[in-house]
DNA sequence: ACATTTGGTTGATAGTATCAATCAAATAGG
DNA sequence: CCTATTTGATTGATACTATCAACCAAATGT
């Protein structure tokens, strides 16, 4: 069974990760909040998207979306246009800054995970890549019975 | 190397934990926020304490450490009580509404991880449980280099 | 046409993180 | 000794996050 100590290494690793992502971050002035990067990053990596589409993809609030979204279109980072057929909803679309910023954010995104991976090594992180691979497919695919 | 997938999948776990503990906690009308619990059971775990022990430990700001603490001791779940060799500090304990608190934390924790551990099977807790042992060692021991 | 649903925003409240400032007790050095 | 610095702890300010409810206008359904 597990128990508490793996828990605790489980979100230590993720803790070192988000250390050295912070940090490679930090390393090229990309200071965004980490609600907005993870919006950021979902947007990119859709086609095109509305605000409720990443609140789905996210499992948040819509709330929670709303505010981040805002701050990255005051920002110059996303733009919004109308949706073609629904006046409520608007589409979400990088800026050419926006296009700059998501390409620093994977560079940097990279260099925390080679950091990581050189760090763990590589035997250590096939081991860990294969066990959370298992787990993540049992999660989902087994579904909760 | 590792990927953005991994770290993904990492999270996931986490946060499938995350809120199977939080159910658990409702189950016994344990309503205290995360740091509050972490604060508690930090505590806990070790014999004598103070504020400034539970912040290192943690390794988190003092002030991020002095607010919870200050809730649980006005909920009573914890005392304060002089530090006998200086005046500036005082040793935090459990009232015994506290150790109650405490128990049924321990409880919930226990079935939050046996659910996990039932869902994910045997096989693969196994797996995590190795492969996130090996992590934290090569984090811990292994240093920054 | 009207009621309901849906995309999205807003407000309120609470928890968390971080940094700087404060304060009194403790200790260190002259 | 008596001041200067350090240390345990609190406080204030600010910003991000989470959550829930209310709200608005466009869209849909009957």
């Amino acid at each position: 069974m597990l128990n508490h100590r793996d828990i605790a290494n489980l979100s230590h690793l993720l803790n070192a990760f988000k250390s050295r992502l912070a940090e490679a971050f930090a390393r090229r002035d990309l200071e965004y909040p980490p609600m907005q990067i993870k919006v950021l990053r979902l947007r990119s990596s859709q086609g095109v998207c509305t605000a409720l589409h990443v609140a789905q993809t996210l499992g948040r609030d819509k709330a929670q979306v709303t505010r981040p979204l805002q701050a990255l279109v005051r920002e110059g980072v996303l733009l919004k246009k109308d949706h073609p057929s629904d006046k409520r909803s608007q589409l979400l679309s990088l800026s050419a800054h926006g296009e700059q910023v998501f390409a620093d954010m994977q560079t940097a995104e990279q260099e925390a995970l080679a950091e990581m991976s050189e760090h763990l090594g590589e035997e250590c992180v096939a081991l860990l890549s294969a066990a959370l691979n298992t787990a993540q497919e049992t999660l989902t695919h087994g579904g909760d019975q």
